[in-house]
DNA sequence: GGTCATGATTTATT
DNA sequence: AATAAATCATGACC
């Protein structure tokens, strides 16, 4: 809705001048030694040319300083920048004001922005938050003592939520009001649904399954004696007062019940709240987010409306390697954070976000320094992997907004890779030498509800292989809710041949074809690219043990990598695809994500796809259903079948190494990339279709630093992941590296800088 | 199916 | 207007 203006000026937006002195004062450390990463604030000099900043570095910084906490050093450093029209609307920044307004209890300000921006329905239960404790905190002051539930009631009543920060959906208890709508149609119907029917439901509805079996208990009960129950209240009463008022559209108090109620269920996981065993059961994570559209009761059933809401959110943990995506604010990087609005982050503590959920990676190179953004808020989120996006992703157009990459490597040509403007981000690395091979044919499939996934996957890739595997844009994926994969198949052959390039396509309805292109230009590279929303990528560093395991995770939104790793040379792949059904409808997105690791190059490229790096031998395993026999050691894959998952809700992994992923809503469109250069795809259509609701791509960086290898800290400093096989380039987790920096801003700024990037990519 | 806990809302009283 | 009390509603749980 609104966002999509905002989204637009971002996209366009010019870097922002800061202004030399706040610069030369704050950042000095930067221009100085792109090298340094790590600390060398103490550099001087005043004298630097002002520094460029995007908008989407600006809410990068914003993002991380609120998830830091750091209000006092966030609002020092809105105050450092200069007013620009290039930073209107964007919503991060107007959301640190209104953070920063409410810790100073400016509250006139606070409500001044809270009504004069349309914010992403991602922020709105933070920022609803802060109207609600803003008016309570007033309201005290002025009375001198703590209120009551009552007279917080009387404030909501009086003081509505403004609709920039309310989606205007009633909720009751927690329930939109479009998810009882759903249910009460189907309870019409049949007062007795079907396991399946409730599951569909509970995916239409975003609520659990056991919700969902709750209230048709509930429901049939009261309804059977009605008399009863209400006899037994009215009579008590016989005040014949209609809440009617209330609960009509009139006015959103509803929505502060729900936020007392569930506030909790900002976290995906948390607990009290409302039902834990809900969570365990059903997805995780609906609750609070839910994102996901829902039909209207009188569409019936199967309308998704997407667009909106989703917030994606991701989170991702490497080194112990977890990650977990959640909506609404999580985190990364083996912590978790509850965060109140909805940012992403990783690791731990550098986040990026957009406030349409776009979010950016931080790479760091050589020590540690974060690396890039990504054009977050641009409404096309385009990732790649060092390839010129460009070409793919022309689509940016507003529609996806809710897309969100992160990625984690830099490529080491990559001197053009940043920038900030209007191009999502590149990586561009591919890595030329390194080989992979890995043969095995698997096939996983998985079914829910309907959906299945399958992929096979004899898959072979040789040297140097990057494989993509275009994929069907979202459109035409699925439908029905199954999404097949056709089997990618690199012909080993051409594998050999070395420096061939292989692409495969998936398609979702049929077999896959799978075709080798000459035309891709790099060498012997492999391109997966199919890729929905969810797909997810990473690499980790490894050393080399092998891995295996492999888990899955029934969940029914998530999907969850377990363990990748790798070791040694060998290199990992993982391909995961999930679908997504989508109430009756179905739709799907898949998800894919590959890792891969080698020992020194590593790739990790956003979104669709993965690379891998150079020599592996990848196991791909598969999830559900099918047993392959899976050949090769250590790759794990899981799917879920289900749907997808919200981000929010997605839980993590308990294990060390497992990633979960929980595809965040289903997407239309699926992404394509294509890496190294332009390769002639037929994705190149897709990505125009992709745009949609693609949401999530993650990368994961490897964290080594903490988790994964001990060694990896040893051989690199802090960073974390490295490119190309030359190894130039090293990622770092960008949270850490960013978080920390954050301290002085003047760091932070410093390396946002794209110029030192590019240096210190060079001197890398 | 029954019951509980909690929150929301309204009404009555101070 | 503030406070207290009564009721209602709803979701969760046993």
């Amino acid at each position: 809705m609104e966002h999509g203006a905002a989204a637009g000026e971002e996209g366009s937006a010019e870097p922002v001048l800061l202004h030399t002195e706040l610069l030369g004062r704050n950042h000095h450390a930067a221009a100085a030694s792109p090298s340094s990463s790590s600390s060398s604030s103490s550099s001087s000099s005043s004298s630097q040319p002002p520094l460029a900043f995007s908008p989407d570095h600006v809410a990068c910084v914003c993002e991380a300083l609120q998830q830091g906490g750091n209000l006092d050093r966030l609002a020092r450093f809105l105050w450092s920048l200069p007013p620009s029209d290039l930073l209107r609307g964007n919503e991060s920044l107007m959301k640190a004001r209104a953070l920063v307004a409410f810790h100073q209890g400016i509250y006139a300000e606070l409500y001044s922005i809270l009504e004069s921006h349309n914010f992403d329905s991602s922020n709105h239960p933070l920022l609803q938050e802060l109207w609600y404790k803003a008016r309570y905190t007033e309201a005290e002051r002025a009375r001198g003592k703590p209120l009551g539930a009552v007279d917080k009631y009387r404030l909501r009543r009086k003081y509505p939520l403004p609709r920039t920060i309310w989606d205007g959906e009633e909720t009751v208890y927690c329930f939109k009001e479009k998810s009882r709508n759903a249910l009460k149609e189907l309870y019409k119907q049949n007062r007795y649904p079907s396991p399946a029917e409730k599951r569909n439901l509970a995916k239409i509805t975003g609520l659990s399954l056991t919700q969902v079996s709750n209230w048709f208990k509930n429901r049939r009960q009261r309804d059977r004696n009605p008399s009863e129950t209400q006899s037994k209240r009215q009579s008590v009463g016989n005040r014949s007062y209609s809440r009617q008022p209330l609960r009509g559209r009139e006015v959103p108090l509803v929505q502060s019940s729900l936020v007392t109620r569930c506030h909790l269920s900002v976290f995906p996981k948390s607990e009290s709240d409302g039902n834990p065993s809900t969570e365990d059961e059903s997805s995780k994570g609906q609750e609070d987010l839910s994102p996901h559209p829902l039909s209207s009761s009188s569409d019936g059933v199967t309308s998704l409306s997407l667009p909106s809401h989703m917030e994606p959110v991701y989170m991702q943990q490497l080194g112990n390697t977890k990650i977990a995506l959640s909506s609404s604010g999580v985190l990364l990087n083996g912590n978790l954070v509850p965060a109140s609005s909805s940012p992403v982050f990783l690791n731990g503590s550098s986040f990026l976000q957009g406030p349409n959920g776009v979010i950016l990676n931080g790479l760091s190179v050589g020590a540690s320094q974060p690396v890039t953004l990504n054009s977050p808020k641009t409404t096309s989120s385009a990732v790649s992997n060092g390839v010129s996006i460009t070409d793919i992703m022309s689509s940016s157009s507003e529609d996806v907004k809710d897309f969100k990459l992160l990625q984690a490597s830099v490529p080491n040509t990559a001197t053009d890779t940043f920038s900030p403007s209007n191009i999502p981000v590149s990586f561009s690395g591919l890595i030329p030498s390194s080989e992979v091979k890995r043969e095995s044919t698997q096939t996983v499939a998985s079914q829910d509800g309907g959906s299945v996934v399958t992929f096979t996957a004899p898959v072979q890739i040789n040297q140097y292989g990057i494989v993509q595997i275009p994929n069907s844009g979202t459109n035409g994926q699925l439908l029905n809710g199954s999404i097949g994969f056709s089997s990618l198949q690199l012909p080993p052959v051409s594998v050999a041949a070395s420096q061939d390039n292989v692409s495969v396509n998936s398609s979702t309805s049929d077999g896959g074809t799978f075709t080798s292109d000459s035309s891709t230009v790099q060498q012997g590279k492999v391109f997966f690219s199919p890729l929905a929303p969810s797909a997810v990528v990473y690499t980790v560093p490894n050393s080399g043990q092998a891995v295996g395991s492999v888990k899955q995770e029934g969940l029914e939104r998530s999907l969850v990598f377990s363990q990748l790793m790798p070791v040694g040379q060998n290199t990992q792949l993982n391909v995961n695809m999930s679908s997504e059904n989508i109430s009756s409808g179905g739709l799907q997105s898949l998800a894919s994500s590959l890792v891969n690791v080698t020992p020194s190059h590593n790739f990790s490229l956003t979104p669709p796809t993965l690379l891998n790096a150079a020599e592996l031998s990848s196991g791909i395993s598969e999830s559900q259903s099918m047993s392959s026999p899976v050949t090769s050691t250590s790759t794990v894959i899981s799917i879920s079948n289900t749907n997808y998952a919200t981000l929010q809700n997605c839980s993590l992994i308990t294990s060390q190494d497992l990633l979960s992923i929980s595809t965040a809503q289903p997407a239309l469109g699926e992404i394509v990339f294509t890496t190294g250069d332009r390769v002639s795809h037929p994705s190149a259509q897709l990505q125009q279709d992709f745009v949609r609701e693609h949401r999530l791509v993650l990368q994961a960086v490897p964290d080594i630093k903490e988790n994964f290898l001990p060694n990896s800290e040893s051989k690199s400093t802090g960073s974390l992941m490295m490119l190309d096989s030359k190894s130039k380039y090293v990622m770092s987790n960008m949270v850490d590296t960013v978080c920390e920096e954050l301290d002085t801003d003047k760091k932070e700024l410093a390396k946002l800088q794209t110029v030192q990037m590019d240096e210190d990519m060079q001197d890398l």
